[in-house]
DNA sequence: ATATATACCTAAGAAAATTATGTATTGTAA
DNA sequence: TTACAATACATAATTTTCTTAGGTATATAT
């Protein structure tokens, strides 16, 4: 596990990219890719995925889907056009300031980079 | 600039990685380097900076010197051996971060990743 | 039976930043 | 010469974002 302070401000773009991928996953399921992604390295709590999925909501970039699986609510989550856009521009985003941030922490640049 | 919410976190180990190059840096002489090294992208602000490297000193990561120059003060600090650790740790721990983000993220990995 | 996993949710509090000030000196442009 | 920008420190109120802790309920494995 990473110290959490570093997680932060990154939990919009891990969500919409992997909704950008995906296009159709609930909360529960986001959770668990990501665990598995990171093999436990980074594990979303659900007091910060919930309101983080709600307010993607309330601004038109996600949109919802309530299914009934067994006798248990599943709320699937797809990504908008616009909502597209905004996850390309987050992703973009975050990998230049990984680019700037390896500068400034001197380390190895990436292959292609100067 | 970065929208600020990508920066959170990631303060600190800036501090402490500049420091250990430089041994000997006051806040104002942080901000600036900051601004030269990233073009202009990254801009700390002094509410966020002060405070921290107060913290650091409490903790006796850095040390202070306070230094006359002309009529105006400067206050040096100082990495101590200890806080030589935490830098490594941190630079090693977000670029360990920065690896597991490009798997979530689905970017290239780094020449010698796999 | 009991614990763990699945599946949603909210609220109180903490942490870390922004924004807005404040003080004071120095250099520069109008 | 005066006003603005840059240098140099600092703190306080507010906001944002997360953690921690709690709540509800079903399904499955021990």
């Amino acid at each position: 596990m990473y110290s959490s302070e570093l997680i932060k401000g990154t939990l919009k773009t891990i969500i919409l990219s992997l909704l950008t991928d995906e296009e159709k996953m609930y909360g529960y399921e986001i959770t668990q890719k990501v665990k598995n992604l990171t093999g436990g390295k980074i594990q979303l709590t659900e007091g910060a995925l919930y309101p983080t999925l709600h307010a993607l909501e309330a601004q038109g970039i996600l949109t919802t889907e309530v299914v009934n699986v067994g006798n248990r609510l599943r709320k699937y989550y797809t990504i908008t056009p616009s909502g597209k856009a905004v996850a390309q521009e987050k992703v973009t985003e975050f990998s230049e300031f990984m680019a700037t941030m390896r500068i400034l922490l001197d380390l190895q640049p990436r292959a292609g980079e100067a």
